[in-house]
DNA sequence: TATAATTACGAAATCGGTTTCGTAATTATA
DNA sequence: TATAATTACGAAACCGATTTCGTAATTATA
């Protein structure tokens, strides 16, 4: 069966091309019983139409991209989950870019954007990414842009966050609260505004305690691109003379390196270490020990920020700027920190 | 700064609209000083031709559709990585649906494809899926088709898979090998192919054990897709009168709630119950205790993939159904099924 | 009943590129 | 030097829909 134009169809049912098509969008020009007509021969015919030359004729695309560093890890799939969830309820098409964090990248896929190829763009900005020059040509093609988890300084338009300074300070207050008296960040990346507010967050909790009890040390430790350059990184952490009691990993791929490290170096979670982890992962509860996260609203980031662009897509004079949603995170506490052995774990060990 | 049409461009920098489009596409029939020209314009100036009516007149559209269940499993989100390495490379667009395993989703977004949304389509289908009408009316529209991971019997495409019948077979066996005497298959969807071929080579090991030791027991449980309903089922089966002391997880999801359901009931895993599964968890070295492990090559599958529906896009008289890629998984011995505790554990604990 | 308003539809322009084809200028061949 | 071939470019048709605008038929108002 070759492809059917609207011409062929509208010649096939004997209408004008001009029914045919305000037929199928539902016209108020066209009769009921007409659409009815129209629509039910196309469902038989097979007739649909070309996107392309709706999207060139209509200037609009129907599509929105999503821009991220990986979606490998288990926040990005969910949060690919709750903006797809959003997306196919209002009849659009999910374009996927993945940067890799790489900047190149990331900047390749937003020019590209900016051809009317999509309405609207998500971006969860790479880890190399710090001038927003990129955006700002999408910006004044009039493409809005909303940011998820990881936003940009400096570049005005909606994010939908979690409370990563606030977290950051919870998860030192927890390690100390548990009896941690030298507590470790590790950090994926120092130009990541998350990154940054959680290792800030970090800091003020540490600060505070220190300011009450001077017994109390912290460090901070900011891990390499490198798989095996940050093991290494973990590795000496571990090691050094002043080894920390008390880590939190900034991210859910540092939690795994810091387990796999402190299970070669024979280091004991929670006896030796106490962890909390940054994390989505599903598999928390069962790891070995379980293990104790901040846990992000993943799902939900991405929903909300899929909302906010469709608002921005369908009302253009909508301001972006105001919205800066907080979707707060919370902590779980585990094995990992509290020490504690559930019942049931006890007898099934 | 408004968007910049072909025809302002070429006025802007005093050429005919024919010799910009030929410029920017490379034609031998405009000189290279010429094109040299109208690229550097074409930068400066932030002209990006409009991809609809690119696509529109060339009948191309450059981006691919990937249809698949769920983003949230590991071994889609590792797919995908594939499949985008290869399109970016090519440089196609990658459309992302999620059918969440339901016929009708997948019907729709098929459908859709047929419009010259894409050039062609990758896609794990569906749970529920047992008719390919939906696949082979994107056939006779010319739109290449090719299974990845899950396929469908009785429609000729290509499909990369992994060896499913026969890591069903080594997982038995490897239970067998490792003690138990009475092994059980979890299993997600009698529909699904792959499911069914690792149930097959799962029954195959276990008669032919059988055939040999009259002691010898098993049985196969199909689970329901409600989340809760799988737990109860499988809470059913580890507390049945002749419960199982070895289990095949046939699929991750399924891992994951056998390790959640002991933990509940009190089951020791090795010690009462060993357990592989079907999963490219990466966290399952570091599990409690760790899991034994059916690998598939994700990524490759996913690049493999999009490699032969390139070649189909390319080459259109590339007979797609004479591609049946078969990627073997590997075994990945672990605590969870041989019951060998390591060194380094032994210390951490 | 005559006129105005409304309804239902069709012809043609349009969206923004690509491509065919024609032509002037240049280079190669006789 | 005359003719053929090649090169480099431009005018206009075209891709397949949507939308504006015009018109005939119908219904409402005076």
């Amino acid at each position: 069966m070759k492809k059917l134009t609207i011409k062929e169809f509208a010649r096939a049912i004997n209408m004008s091309v001009s029914t045919v098509s305000k037929a199928l969008r539902d016209s108020h020009e066209i009769s009921s019983s007409t659409k009815q007509k129209v629509v039910a021969m196309a469902e038989e015919l097979q007739y649909h139409p070309n996107p392309y030359a709706s999207s060139l004729r209509r200037k609009k695309s129907k599509t929105i991209a999503v821009i991220l560093p990986e979606v490998a890890d288990s926040f990005f799939s969910l949060a690919i989950n709750g903006i797809q969830a959003v997306a196919e309820q209002k009849g659009y098409h999910v374009l996927i870019y993945l940067s890799h964090d790489k900047y190149q990248n990331e900047k390749a896929f937003i020019d590209d954007c900016g051809s009317g190829r999509v309405d609207g763009v998500l971006i969860s900005v790479s880890q190399e990414t710090v001038s927003a020059s990129h955006l700002r040509q999408l910006q004044s093609g009039n493409v809005p842009v909303v940011f998820f988890d990881r936003s940009l300084s400096g570049f005005e338009t909606a994010s939908v966050e979690t409370n990563d300074f606030e977290c950051g300070y919870i998860a030192a207050q927890h390690l100390l609260q548990n009896g941690c008296r030298n507590i470790s960040m590790l950090s994926i990346s120092g130009c990541l505004s998350i990154c940054q507010k959680r290792t800030d967050g970090f800091l003020a909790a540490l600060e505070e305690a220190i300011s009450k009890d001077e017994t109390i040390s912290g460090s901070i430790t900011e891990l390499g691109d490198k798989h095996e350059m940050a093991m290494q990184q973990i590795a000496d952490v571990l090691q050094n003379s002043n080894s920390p009691d008390g880590i939190v990993a900034s991210a859910e791929s540092v939690a795994i390196q810091v387990y796999l490290a402190t299970s070669k170096l024979g280091v004991a979670i929670p006896q030796q270490l106490k962890v909390v982890a940054f994390s989505t992962l599903e598999t928390a509860e069962i790891l070995n020990p379980s293990l104790t996260t901040i846990t992000q609203p993943a799902f939900d980031i991405g929903k909300t920020a899929a909302e906010i662009l469709f608002k921005a897509i369908e009302k253009p004079q909508f301001t972006l700027a105001d919205e800066h949603i907080i979707l707060p995170s919370r902590l779980v506490k585990r094995q990992s920190s509290t020490g504690m052995v559930f019942a049931e774990m006890t007898l099934s060990m």
